[in-house]
DNA sequence: GCTGGCACTCGGTAGGATCGATTGCCAACG
DNA sequence: CGTTGGCAATCGATCCTACCGAGTGCCAGC
C-alpha cells in the first residue's frame, strides 16, 4: 500500500507525535532509520501521506500529525512486539502470587495493567453463568425474605433476594434447597430457570419463586467489569471536556461492556478514535485481548489512552496479561 | 461572632460566589437581603471580613471570594434544611421500588445521590462482619480448593477461597461444614476464628485453615466502598490537574474509607477544603451523613464537589438519603 | 528523482493601549 | 460616629500590533 520510505515517514511521524504531542516537521524525520533522503524531499513525500489522508495539518506552517488512518497504519505494521524484560518479570510475579477471590484477582489486574501502560484498564469477568453450580442454597433472611445463593464451577458466588409473598419456614426452605440442588448440580444457572420443580404442593409455590428470579435476572446476564487507572487517564488530555467525556463512558458498565465485546467481536486488537464507535472517545484508542478458559473465550482485559498512546507497549502488555490471566483461571 | 450585618454580608458572597464562580463586589451584595446599605458600607465591612479571615481577594482589583473560614462560617449557619418537593419524591419513589442485593441498592444509591446533587457520591456499606452469621458452607472447587460460603444476617455473602495443601472429599467437607454451622450461626464470622473446632482429627485439619483464612481476613475488614458520578466532579473543576487528583483520591477505596470515618468521627457533617485533611482535596468539600441499622452506625453516605457547591442541597440531599437507606436497610 | 534555496504562511509570544469592574480613601452629611 | 457619594487608583482581561521562527510549497539545478 505504502511505498518503504513512506511508510518509514510515517512510522517516524507517528513514533515522534506519540512521545511529544507536537505536529512533526520535515526536518525530525530525515534522521529516522529508513529516511536516509533530504528534508525537501521528505516534505514532498509528507504531503503525498496527507493527501492519502495518512496525515493532516493542524494549519498551514506546521507540521503533520497522524490521522486515524495513519495510526492504523502504523498499528497494522507493526511488528507485535514482546514485552520488555522487566514488565514481562512483574506480569509473572503479579499471577504467581495471585490468590483468593477471583472478583480480588481482576481488580488486581486491572492495578496492573494501569501500572504497566499508565493507561485507565478494563477487565471483563467470566460471565457466572458460563459456569456450572457447584452448589445452590436457599437461605431464610426473615421470615418472608429469603437468599438464593448459588457457586459455581469458578468460585464466583450469584445471588438473588427474593421476596416470597407469604411466610417459610426453615424445614420448607431445605426441602427446596434439596430439590435445587438434586436438579440444579452441574448444570447452568440459567437453565434451572426452566426446569426445576417438585411434586410438593408447598414447595413448588417456592420453587416458582426461584424460577422467575432466575429467569429475570438472565435477561442483564451480568457480566463483571472491573475500571482503574481514570486518573492516569486524565493525566492523557489537556482539555477538561475530553476527560469529562471519556469518565462519562468509564462509569458505565454497560456500555464498556459492549464497547469491549464490540472489538473484539470485529476482530480487532485496536480501535482507535471513532473505530472505537463512540463520539466521546473520538481522542482515545482501545487496546483490547479475549482471553481463554478452556479454550473457550470467556472474558477480555483491555487499556483505554488517547490516540498517540504507546502501541507496543500497550499491545504487548494486554496480550500478555489476557495470555496470564486465562491461564491462571484454568488451572481453577 | 459575627454582627448580623456582617453575616449577611458573608452570606451574599458565598451565595454569589457558589453561583457564578466569579468574585462578587461589592455592587452585588447591595440589593442581599438583609444589607440595606450602600456599596460604600458594604465595602467597608468587607475589607473587616478580610481581615478577619473569612474573605480573600484575589487580587487588588477584584472582588471577594470565601476562604474556608468564610464556607465554614456560612455553612454553620445555615440553618439545615429540608429536600425540595421534587427531589424529595424521587429519594421516596427510589427506597419504594428498591430491591433485590444489597451491593446493587449500595451501588443504586450512589446514583440517585449524584443524580441529586450534581456531585461524586459515595457509599459505604455495612461491614458485612457486623451481621450474624445466617448460613455456612464450604464449597470444593478443585479436589485440593474450597470456597468458603458465609451468608450474613443483612444479606450480604462472604467468600473465602481457601487451598488446603492436600486432597479432600466431599463427605469431609460435609463434616467441616456441619461444624461451621453448628457453632458459627449465629455469631459473627470473626468469632469463628477462634472458636469453631471438633474432635476429629481429619476435620480439624480443614477447620483449622478456616481459621487462619478467617483469622488472616479479619484484618483488612473491608468494607464495600461505591462510588460513582467522577464525571460530575470532572465538570465541576476546569483544571485538569485537579480532576487527575481527585480522581486518584477516589479510586483508592481504602483512602476513601477512612476518609469519611475521620469526618464523621470529628462530628462533622461537611469537611472544607485543607478540613479534610487530603491535600489533594484542598478544592473540594465533602458533605457526609452516617446512617444507622437498628441504631448504630453501620455505614456513611455522602457526596465530594468543588468547595464551591451548593451546600444546602448537598446537605438535604445526603441527611435525607442516609436516613432512608438506614430505615430500608433496617427492614431487612 | 533528489536537493538546496527561498519566499511565504501562520501560530505563538511579547509589548502596549484600552476598558471596565472594583477597590480604598476621604470629605460631607444626618 | 456611622453612613454615604464621589473619585482617583488598581489591575486583570481584552485587543491590537509587531515580530520571531518553525515549517511549508515550489522551483531551478544537479
Amino acid at each position: 500500500m505504502l511505498d518503504e520510505r513512506k511508510a518509514s515517514i510515517l512510522r517516524a511521524v507517528v513514533e515522534e507525535y506519540i512521545q511529544t504531542a507536537q505536529p512533526v516537521g520535515s526536518g525530525h524525520v530525515v534522521n529516522a532509520p529508513g529516511v536516509s533522503v533530504s528534508s525537501a524531499t521528505v516534505r514532498n513525500e509528507m504531503a503525498a501521506l496527507e493527501t492519502e489522508g495518512f496525515l493532516a495539518q493542524p494549519h498551514t506552517s506546521a507540521g503533520r500529525i497522524p490521522t486515524e488512518k495513519g495510526y492504523r497504519y502504523f498499528v497494522d505494521a507493526l511488528a507485535r512486539p514482546s514485552l520488555d524484560r522487566s514488565s514481562a518479570q512483574q506480569v509473572r510475579a503479579f499471577f504467581d502470587r495471585a490468590h483468593g477471590e477471583i472478583e480480588q484477582m481482576l481488580a488486581d489486574t486491572t492495578r496492573l495493567l494501569t501500572g504497566l501502560t499508565d493507561y485507565a484498564a478494563v477487565v471483563i469477568g467470566p460471565p457466572h453463568e458460563a459456569g456450572k453450580v457447584r452448589s445452590i442454597q436457599l437461605v431464610g433472611l426473615t421470615s418472608r425474605v429469603v437468599l438464593l445463593v448459588a457457586v459455581m464451577g469458578n468460585g464466583g458466588v450469584e445471588k438473588r433476594t427474593i421476596d416470597l409473598a407469604e411466610d417459610v419456614d426453615d424445614a420448607l426452605l431445605l426441602r427446596a434447597t434439596t430439590h435445587l440442588s438434586d436438579q440444579g448440580i452441574g448444570h447452568p444457572l440459567a437453565w434451572l430457570a426452566t426446569v426445576v420443580s417438585s411434586g410438593e404442593a408447598t414447595v413448588e409455590v417456592v420453587l416458582s419463586r426461584v424460577r422467575a428470579v432466575l429467569a429475570a435476572a438472565d435477561e442483564d446476564d451480568a457480566e463483571q467489569v472491573f475500571v482503574n487507572g481514570a486518573s492516569r487517564m486524565a493525566a492523557s488530555f489537556e482539555a477538561v471536556e475530553t476527560v469529562r467525556s471519556v469518565l462519562t463512558i468509564l462509569e458505565q458498565q454497560l456500555v464498556v461492556v459492549s464497547l469491549l465485546r464490540d472489538v473484539v467481536d470485529r476482530g480487532l486488537d485496536v480501535a482507535i478514535g471513532s473505530e472505537t464507535g463512540m463520539q466521546p472517545l473520538a481522542d482515545c484508542a482501545l487496546v483490547v485481548a479475549p482471553y481463554t478458559v478452556d479454550g473457550e473465550r470467556v472474558g477480555t482485559v483491555g487499556v483505554i489512552g488517547p490516540t498517540r498512546m504507546n502501541y507496543p507497549q500497550a499491545l504487548a502488555a494486554v496480550a500478555v496479561v489476557g495470555q496470564r490471566l486465562g491461564l491462571r483461571l484454568s488451572e481453577g
